[in-house]
RNA sequence: GCGGACGUGGCGAAAAGGUAGACGCAGCAGACUUAAAAUCUGCUCCGGGAUACCGGGUGCGGGUUCGAGUCCCGCCGUCCGCACCA
């Protein structure tokens, strides 16, 4: 209880000019608190640490930021999960490394240079050190001094090594891939910049171009990227099912068909080898080379594949487009019968990249398929029968059954089960020569090439006389010129007047240096390796990373779960095939955040607005700060374009680091989408306040530090004391398994508690300090600000940050009373007091005395009775 | 289109297959105050009832079970990823 005394005669300090009207309670002063615990930990290099062979380590990572600009609260999510992991490991006695960096390549940067005239090295080094500054008044602990820059010729130099000895070892080769190409700016697009199939800048039709680029051969891990996903245990579940279908095994076969009336063979693959009987057309991927050969001769192909290359190079956009085909004339002929002949058509959903470009439609049993023959009119010919049906009568109508039955229309294969029939015609397939059982994968090998200045620069150098010549090691880094101009569509380094003309390495000759950079996703795939040595002469020191690898807990957005985190697997790999290091995988612990979404506004005239412009006026209406009205739309995650974000400057300004932190941890389970609103972020600073006044004005006057709690406690004081141990017991056990949430809950419930511990009783001094001492030392890696402060006033030696996480006594956590449920035919009719284990027949002896159990049974004796120990009896009337 | 997830009060949520709504936000009533803010106390899933209590209730429809928010089947809705955004 709060006495009027404890109120009384304390002077206001002034804590936010909005927040500072009470000159009777007092605020805790976050600006100064939290200012002032940010240099002691700087200042003891708190957070910098150093390899200790024989320490248990603990490596944790937030996935590190794009440098956009300044940070909205929905950015430091994943930074205030990341820092109450490291702080709380820091605590068990981990020696915890926790470093930040920044993913400073990269398309904004450009997009920046274009529409502001601003040179991308400028505007990514000052959103660094805005960006830099904010995350430091957040309090994060991160070892500064491991701090890189991707862009940095101290970084890229290393991996401008890495990629030339993936080029020695042949995972970097040369192919020929697809981009989205603008016509109007002669520049490549990415696919986030193709809007409806136009350049989202020129507003001109997007053409599909292939072009020769760098590619890593990630194909050639495919079965080991695809294994190992089972032994990564500590991923979420969907994030490992999302990696396997990416790679996406599928068992099948190659077939072939010949083409009628010529020596041209087509060859398909398909996972339905049992379903041939059932094929009617043949389907070309428009960049099939039967396909570009039929347009040689045919102007209708030809005009087809222009058109489908117009189409954007996303699997989205193929795949959403309506399913097209174009009849070349040619038939194919059935490999099991010479007699059938099926048409051929160029057809725009066939993929290039996946399987041999070629497909059999068989359109009974593939939804798409049966959409493509309905569509021009081609036969559709059932081959498997539904459990039930009858092979006289059944047919299909506009659904494909894709289930299993018996093969029916199927010669040799009748009777047979889709398995049975699989194995039968693949073994058919085989002894004619005209095809094999194989399996294929989806992942495709993985394109570095990026036509663009702000990446880093790939060392080769093209020589007329030698080919293609590698930088040598001497020569590292290429070092991107600074001297660009973004005023020519395309690529700077390619326009640049000498840059790009050296002398051939090997020959002397004249040369030209490669201009593509590389993709930002390679900069991604090893920072983190680089982080256990970040100033070392080479990429990594080999025992550093042998020390700190793998990263225990990764933390990032689910956006990536499938390419960062996939390419990251694949360069561990890749870098221990080079005699780089000796490890696999590289995040043992993965954890994926949910979004942080708010409100979107908008004005009468439909301009968005962003939420402090939106006030509440008369009436409770919403109106903008002229009293116009405003009308709230929906929730949406955070987005600039939207202009629902909150800027988190104002926030810290208004509350501090840690009310922002309490709030991002205590509000939705760290996984769900969370909810930004005003009000719970003020209900937050209130518990702040309340959290302060209670160690700096506590109803009762505490017990000395360290002294002795009396063993004999009234029970009043003796349930606080046990509620003090139930809680480290269970806050413990849901920051192990990051259920941040109720983690909070259960401190808010202590705190409850021990507000109501009645302080007039023997040992309240005693038990009241120890439930304060543990509710600061459990709010540490929350809000370490505060916790810093509350453990002085509390008279605690040294730094909260260096004081060990408490543990909980088993004998204070066990209650030896339980309340159970007592349940007639599954409804709950009262609750019963009895002592814990207690034996079944007592209890149920005395659940049936119960006068609402007896009025329930009517007399009648119970049917069953069934007892969970310590929880229910359910009483089957 | 393919792949993945999510759905519980006015709101964010909690519940090893065992008392649905802990904890918090908002709201209502009261205390303190000239007043407001701050703080404190109480109430707050819906319907009936003065209370006791009774009935209903976890997106919708089925099923398994002594017992289902939780498990299974089928729908509906919302969100995320789809290889050049990071």
């Amino acid at each position: 209880m709060r006495t009027p005394a404890a109120q009384a005669g304390v002077t206001g300090l002034q804590a936010g000019s909005s927040m500072a009207r009470s000159p009777i309670m007092s605020r805790y002063n976050f600006r100064e608190s939290e200012a002032k615990w940010q240099r002691i930990w700087r200042e003891q290099r708190l957070f910098e640490v150093a390899a200790e062979p024989g320490r248990p380590k603990y490596y944790v990572l937030e996935m590190y930021p794009y440098p956009s600009g300044k940070l909205h609260v929905g950015h430091v999510r994943n930074y205030t999960i990341g820092d109450l992991v490291a702080r709380y490991r820091r605590a068990q006695g981990f020696n915890v490394l926790h470093p930040m960096g920044w993913d400073a390549f990269g398309l904004p940067a450009e997009n920046a240079a274009m529409a502001e005239n601003i040179h991308p090295a400028i505007w990514t080094h000052e959103n660094i050190k805005t960006m830099r500054a904010q995350l430091e008044r957040m309090g994060f602990g991160y070892d500064w001094s491991r701090e890189i820059a991707t862009c940095h010729p101290d970084f890229y130099r290393h991996q401008q090594k890495i990629f030339l000895d993936f080029l020695a070892a042949g995972l970097a080769f040369r192919t020929e891939s697809w981009v989205n190409w603008d016509p109007v700016e002669n520049t490549v697009l990415a696919n986030e910049q193709v809007i409806d199939g136009r350049g989202w800048r020129s507003g001109a039709t997007v053409e599909k171009r292939l072009l020769a680029q760098w590619a890593l051969r990630i194909t050639a891990f495919t079965e080991e990227l695809l294994d190992a996903i089972g032994q990564l245990e500590r991923w979420p579940e969907r994030v490992r099912l999302m990696q396997e279908n990416w790679i996406g095994r599928s068992e099948g076969a190659r077939v072939c068909f010949a083409v009628a009336g010529t020596d041209e063979r087509i060859e398909v693959f398909t996972t339905r080898q049992d379903t041939l009987f059932g094929a009617s057309f043949l389907a070309l991927s428009p960049n099939h080379p039967l396909s570009l050969r039929l347009a040689e001769k045919d102007p209708g192909v030809s005009a087809f594949i222009a058109e489908c290359n117009r189409m954007g190079t996303s699997e989205a956009v193929i795949e959403t487009a309506e399913k097209r085909g174009y009849p070349t004339g040619l038939e194919a002929v059935h490999p099991f019968d010479e007699s059938r002949h099926v048409l051929v058509y160029v057809a725009n959903f066939v993929l290039m990249e996946y399987g041999t470009g070629a497909i059999f439609g068989c359109p009974a049993h593939d939804q798409r398929d049966l959409e493509f023959a309905r569509k021009y009119r081609l036969p559709v010919i059932p081959v498997v029968l539904p459990p039930g049906e009858d092979p006289a009568t059944f047919t299909i109508g506009d659904i494909a059954y894709v289930d299993d039955g018996m093969l029916i229309n199927s010669a040799f294969l009748d009777g047979l089960s889709v398995a049975e029939a699989k194995r039968a015609a693949g073994e058919r397939l085989e002894k004619l020569g005209l095809g094999e059982r194989t399996t294929v994968y989806r992942l495709r090998d993985w394109g570095v090439s990026r036509q663009r200045y702000w990446g880093c620069p790939i060392p080769v150098i093209y020589c007329s006389a030698c080919g293609i010549v590698p930088v040598p090691e001497k020569d590292l880094p290429v070092i991107l010129p600074a001297d660009v101009s973004f005023d020519v569509p395309g690529n700077p380094l390619d326009h640049h007047p000498t840059w790009k003309h050296v002398p051939c390495p090997v020959c002397g000759g004249p040369a030209q240096r490669e201009t593509d950079t590389l993709d930002t996703f390679f900069d991604s795939s090893w920072y983190f390796l680089r982080f256990c040595s970040a100033r070392a002469p080479v990429a990594f020191e080999r025992e550093a990373v042998d020390y700190w690898m793998p990263v225990d807990q990764y933390i990032g957005g689910i956006e990536h779960a499938v390419l960062h985190l996939l390419y990251s697997r694949f360069f561990t790999r890749a870098l221990k095939q080079c005699g780089y290091l000796n490890l696999d995988e590289p995040f043992a612990g993965l954890f994926t955040q949910g979004m942080v979404y708010h409100e979107t506004y908008q004005s009468e005239n439909g301009e968005w607005l962003f939420p402090e412009e939106v006030v509440t006026g008369e009436g409770g209406r919403l109106v903008d700060l002229a009293g116009r009205p405003v009308t709230a739309g929906r929730h949406e995650k955070m987005s600039k374009s939207k202009k629902n974000v909150v800027g988190l400057d104002v926030i810290v300004d208004m509350y501090g680091a840690d009310t922002a932190r309490l709030y991002l941890l205590s509000d939705s389970p760290p996984e769900r989408d969370l909810e930004w609103t005003e009000t719970g972020i003020e209900g937050i600073w209130r518990y702040v306040n309340r959290l302060w006044r209670m160690v700096s004005e506590p109803p009762v006057a505490l017990a000395a530090p360290g002294t002795p709690i009396p063993a004999a406690l009234p029970p009043a004081v003796e349930g606080t004391r046990r509620a003090t141990h139930k809680t480290i017991a269970a806050v413990t056990d849901d920051l192990d398994k990051f259920r941040f949430n109720r983690a909070v809950a259960r401190i808010r419930e202590l705190t409850n508690t021990l507000e109501e511990l009645p302080s007039s009783e023997p040992g309240a001094a005693e038990v009241l300090r120890e439930g304060l001492e543990t509710l600061t030392r459990l709010l540490g890696p929350m809000m370490p600000h505060l916790a810093e402060e509350m453990w002085q006033m509390l008279g605690g030696e040294g730094l909260l940050a260096d004081q060990p996480w408490p543990v909980a006594d088993p004998q204070l956590t066990r209650d030896e009373q339980v309340t159970i449920a007592i349940q007639v035919n599954g409804k709950l009719r009262g609750t019963l007091e009895i002592p814990r284990d207690l034996d079944n027949l007592a209890v149920e002896e005395a659940a049936l005395a119960l006068p609402h159990v007896l009025r329930w049974l009517e007399g009648q004796p119970p049917r069953k009775v069934i007892v969970v120990p310590n929880r229910v009896v359910n009483i089957v009337a």
